[in-house]
DNA sequence: CGACATGGGTAGACACTCTACCTGAAGTCG
DNA sequence: CGACTTCAGGTAGAGTGTCTACCCATGTCG
């Protein structure tokens, strides 16, 4: 895959994803960032410098909470879990990402409207 | 309307927007801030100190040139026009942008089976 | 005249991502 | 055993772009 097919991240989005990511249940940070790439159809590419000061933000604003355990191959990893503060948060990001590309849809396609 | 209802502009995005605007023709900068925030229904706020640097931005990559001029009301203003060069940028951006809206989607809405 | 509205502009703070490093522990293999 | 690789977590600093809060110039109108 070229250069040109991986999309930067937008500032601003990669909260939202790692809240959703939690949805399924505790996961830690490789797993994280390997399932948003896998899931987005390696699109998105989640670097490892954004990952976890964002994993840090989140917990700070206790939207997740994180607990040592071992990951699959046996390596000790910090497993991430959305708390309900966090659900609620992961709502309201979503309703918001919505509405601004709904937002920025009117912009780009002045013509062709109020088609689902 | 509450703070809650106006958007962030999400970062990479204003570009594009102005891009988009001036596909209809030559404005001066408060034009294209009006026309992005009436055309989206109010939810973009296009501010002050974003939209001019940009337009610098624009003009030092040679997507838009810029020309002194006079707006409805008789003030001096700088009419910003789209460059060929613009328009294939443009393109870029926008084909970007719905991919990415694409990928996002897939992580947001997974086949809508959520519950175990 | 002077207050106000319009249009363009900049400085500095702030937030987020990226590149490029580092640590430490658990497997692998000569 | 010991060197090496892989996985997991982390940080520093640069770069970028937006926002708040200012500034200035020029028309219009009371």
């Amino acid at each position: 895959m070229s250069d040109e097919e991986r999309l930067t991240l937008l500032q601003g989005t990669l909260d939202m994803l790692i809240l959703r990511t939690l949805r399924w249940g505790p996961a830690h940070g490789q797993a994280i960032a390997r399932f948003i790439q896998d899931t987005s159809g390696d699109a998105l590419l989640v670097e490892h410098g954004s990952l976890y000061p964002a994993l840090q933000r989140l917990q700070q604003k206790r939207w997740i909470v994180a607990e040592w355990g071992a990951s699959d191959n046996n390596r000790r990893a910090k497993y991430y879990r959305l708390t309900p503060a966090g659900r609620r948060q992961l709502a309201r990001e979503h309703s918001n990402w919505e509405r601004l590309v709904e937002a920025i849809g009117r912009i780009m396609h002045p013509a062709a409207q109020d088609k689902p």
